[in-house]
RNA sequence: GCCGACGUAGCUCAACGGUAGAGCAGCUGAUUCGUAAUCAGCAGGUUGCCGGUUCAAUCCCGGCCGUCGGCUCCA
């Protein structure tokens, strides 16, 4: 190509390959670039359109852009900040007097559509950094942004009037965003820091078609409809009260049931595993936690302590100290380990008042805890027991889908290298040879050892932090836990601590959003109801629900004087997996008529062949 | 903890500077009914708590408690 001629721009190119209308930006050797940028001499691009990954984020980075433009139209004093993508959408920070209200949301999204409909070229400019401060009158979060950036060539990007320093790429033009809704205003911290000034933040979501946005507002009415804390007051399963305080859960009879079965699958499963059950107290002395380390690192997160008779007392934000002393109420033979320590520890850790939500984040919550002590040579065996045991108690749980971490080393941490080592590769050697794929975490380790999370996939496709198993040398060294090795001498043990579940209520708020409510037959509060049509049958019908919780199935008669259709309802409502319906031809065969929760009948039958089905269905984790 | 919104009957929600109303649930009665709501009547609230402004506050203002959306935090 000669010097003369006007390099060609990627929009020029994409004009002659008729990708101009679905191209967004186009990559050219890993770098994305805007449309208006020279084409490659070679010609050798990819065009990103909204139905790539990347082309997606373009467009949401874009819709940040023009929703900043329409703010700055309708609110000229608001000063702009940062306004990014993020998954399904977008955000951007506003430092304004009076945050923005509902209404002031549906004004900037009129005006968003206004520039979106006009199609205006979204052009891009490159400056020095210099001219570039000079451009940014009055917006000194642009400047100190500006002052932050290494380079001395920056890039700027216009749409209509409104100007914003950005590192792009944008779509072409104002016409080429879509799909999006804004959905609310959010306080956010300048740079996420809480020492600095409170931004009004305003979220928004953006698609590549109406259809997808319509489907991602679909699935937030799904969610909603799922949330535990709805659920949990129409199931009657728990509830937390003003009066006791927040972050403190109450179960209901209901929810009660579906924790002791959840707590006993656990106990028995555990004995089963070779754990041996504890208890401990929920409050220590406050030294306990200075030997631990928790009152150096973490003391904000826990309640203040107790005075009692001049000595300070604790209440317990973990369970680790009280299982080491266990181990170390006596002498431990090499022979003894694994000691496997397993407890339902109720634990209490401060959370600030604003971070409470429901049963998933709260201020006492109970967790099924483990300490292991080992001896260095039975780290790789036990680790690989545990994951595999680990991941057969949530595929109980319905959970077959999971994100896997491993984090390594941290900057801060407590113990040898040697050890760090040892602990790494066993992680990842029990992940290896259990054929899990997993992602590491670089330097994301607890400071006292390496650990694997595994983050639960519940039915909408939602990431749940669960399950954590961690390597701790901290502990054993500081509260010198030892045994006797083969040559008399004393070693130092290593713990594991694992929680499955994490904490029971948050596990149960996670059950509750992935079952919708409707718990499989194992875990239902209620399992079945039994209904009679009319009066004439209430003697019948208190037989049979006699005969099913003799046979140890949760019954429960409904004999009120309602139609059929009535009671049917509220046993769908209360999402009863079987409603047994009891009329005058049931009582005369002796037989139930059997309907599933979901609407489905089934043929009439005798008792005896309906409980063989509930016993076919016990163990199933989904139904 | 920070920013914003909210707090009315058991639940879901309405109304208003002049001491509040509906549906569902509850209770009573009638109905005896076949797979997602039978009809009628009755009862139910110091409008989260404390203080202030006002002749008068549930409504306006302040503080506290709690809830919600985020931020921060999350051993």
């Amino acid at each position: 190509m000669s010097s003369a001629e006007q390099p060609m721009t990627l929009m020029e190119l994409a004009k002659k390959q008729g990708k101009a209308k679905v191209a967004v930006a186009a990559k050219v050797e890993n770098a994305i670039l805007d449309l208006s940028r020279p084409a490659p001499e070679n010609g050798v691009v990819r065009w990103l359109t909204p139905a790539d990954p990347e082309g997606i984020e373009i467009v949401r980075h874009s819709t940040a852009h023009v929703m900043a433009a329409a703010v700055k139209e309708l609110f000229p004093e608001a000063r702009i900040t940062i306004g990014p993508a993020i998954e399904n959408g977008f955000y951007y920070d506003f430092d304004v007097e009076t945050p923005f209200t509902p209404e002031d949301l549906g004004r900037i999204e009129e005006r968003m559509g206004e520039i979106v409909r006009a199609d205006l070229p979204i052009t891009r400019e490159e400056v020095s950094k210099e001219d570039a401060m000079q451009r940014f009158p009055g917006e000194p979060y642009k400047e100190e942004l500006l002052a932050d950036i290494p380079d001395n060539t920056v890039s700027l990007y216009k749409v209509g009037d409104f100007l914003d320093l950005c590192r792009g790429p944008h779509v072409p033009s104002s016409g080429r965003v879509s799909a999006y809704k804004l959905m609310n205003t959010a306080g956010a911290y300048w740079r996420g820091d809480s020492r600095k000034r409170m931004l009004t933040r305003i979220y928004g979501c953006a698609f590549a078609t109406k259809k997808e946005l319509d489907a991602h507002l679909a699935l937030l009415e799904e969610i909603k409809k799922r949330d535990h804390r709805k659920l949990g007051k129409e199931l009657d399963l728990f509830s937390v009260n003003e009066e006791i305080g927040a972050g403190l859960i109450l179960w209901h009879p209901k929810g009660a049931v579906v924790r002791r079965i959840m707590e006993d699958f656990w106990r028995d499963e555990h004995a089963r595993a070779g754990y041996d059950m504890v208890f401990s107290p929920h409050i220590a002395k406050l030294d306990l936690w200075r030997v631990s380390g928790h009152l150096d690192y973490y003391r904000q997160s826990m309640f203040g302590s107790i005075e009692v008779e001049g000595q300070d007392y604790q209440l317990k934000p973990m369970n680790c100290p009280f299982h080491i002393q266990i181990y170390k109420s006596r002498m431990r033979s090499y022979r003894d380990l694994p000691v496997r320590y397993a407890e339902l520890g109720t634990v209490y850790r401060y959370e600030p008042s604003g971070t409470l939500h429901g049963l998933l984040r709260v201020r006492g919550f109970t967790q099924d805890d483990a300490h292991l002590f080992l001896r260095p040579d039975q780290l790789d065996e036990e680790i690989y027991t545990l994951l595999d045991f680990t991941l057969f108690v949530l595929r109980r749980f319905g959970f077959d889908r999971y994100d896997i971490y491993l984090s390594t080393r941290p900057e801060k941490y407590a113990g040898t290298l040697d050890n760090w080592a040892k602990a790494e590769a066993a992680l990842k050697k029990a992940l290896e040879r259990k054929d899990l794929p997993y992602r590491v975490d670089p330097g994301e380790g607890v400071f006292y050892g390496p650990k694997i999370d595994i983050k639960i996939k519940d039915m909408l496709g939602r990431s749940w932090q669960c399950s954590t198993i961690q390597v701790d040398f901290n502990n054993p060294e500081r509260f010198d836990a030892t045994y006797v090795g083969e040559d008399g001498a004393e070693h130092r043990a290593i713990m594991i601590h694992r929680a499955l579940m994490g904490s029971l209520e948050r596990f149960f708020g996670v059950l509750l959003e992935h079952y919708a409510g409707s718990f499989p037959l194992w875990l239902a509060p209620v399992q079945v109801d039994v209904l009679s049509v009319t009066e004439r049958q209430i003697d019948f019908a208190r037989e049979i629900v006699a005969a099913l919780r003799a046979a140890g199935f949760r019954a429960e008669g409904d004999y009120r004087n309602e139609k059929l259709g009535y009671k049917i309802r509220e046993s769908q409502i209360q999402k009863v997996p079987y409603a047994l319906v009891v009329g005058d031809r049931e009582k005369a065969q002796r037989q139930v008529a059997p309907r599933r929760r979901g609407g489905e009948q089934l043929p009439p039958m005798a008792p005896a062949e309906f409980m063989e089905i509930l016993r076919g269905e016990m163990d199933k984790p989904t139904t």
